[in-house]
DNA sequence: TTAAGTGTAATAAACACAATTACAGTTTTG
DNA sequence: CAAAACTGTAATTGTGTTTATTACACTTAA
């Protein structure tokens, strides 16, 4: 299983944003079907962001801070996603090659611009797209 | 430590690019700083794109099996890389929800675009390039 | 015929992510 | 004010993926 924090969070806000309203964890758990933990800890990173509010004690939970048209996947990307696109080599090179020293960064060019076209693609699209999506069918 | 299979076949193919002739995965575990059998099996993937020769028995080893001009990173990519740049969410949905029974498809076609977007960037960047870049330090 | 390679299976080690348990702190409500 | 129903968060465990390693049969040049 792969990193699905990025789906977990879109999946979460889309309720929140259908919902229109207080919603609690363990109501969005089940929804996306995981652990209430961890989508407290999703919240606690799309709080940050500024894209929800919570509220701690009875009848507490989590809602949307803003209006979804003002809430790009791009956002979501940023408040929860920590892995680059494309991963970067981290081990050391060996200093007797020529290439080995310098192909780190040349592929971090080669990233950057591969993250650069993908948070093109996720700041095209808002939760009220998404919303109208999934009302379609 | 995630996914660098990327890396890793981009790097050897630099190098054999560089050398311009055959080397044996040794030397290019050597270089990559990694297990020689990792190498092969990487070599392997790329011999099955058509983007290198290899010869068992002494003095063995890869070499490129065109010009690195009508190389693109693109084709590295669909030969090495197993996953899609955006996960895939693949547990059941909740029936009752009807954001969960549909928030899959959606995402799908998200990630489809981040998919094409990385495509084109990495079509446009041919392994010549990358060793151009190399050799201006 | 031997030395030096590849091809490949099998297994172990390392790592990242998700799930779970536990509990202190907060807030509403009766 | 006490109980109920939440959040916030630490700590630990489980699971799957990726990389490393070992081993060895097969191939080929010299």
């Amino acid at each position: 299983m792969v990193n699905q924090q990025f789906n977990f969070a879109v999946h979460i806000l889309t309720v929140l944003a259908v919902t229109r309203g207080v919603v609690d964890s363990q109501t969005l758990a089940r929804s996306v079907n995981t652990n209430p933990v961890v989508v407290r800890r999703l919240l606690l990173a799309l709080r940050a962001a500024g894209l929800i509010e919570t509220q701690a004690g009875k009848n507490g939970g989590a809602k949307l801070a803003r209006d979804p048209r003002r809430i790009t996947l791009l956002q979501i990307y940023d408040a929860v996603e920590p892995r680059p696109v494309l991963a970067m080599n981290e081990r050391k090179a060996a200093r007797h090659c020529f290439v080995s020293c310098n192909i780190k960064t040349v592929m971090a060019t080669v990233a950057k611009g591969a993250e650069i076209a993908v948070r093109k693609h996720l700041r095209g699209i808002t939760l009220h797209r998404l919303q109208q999506k999934i009302r379609r069918g």
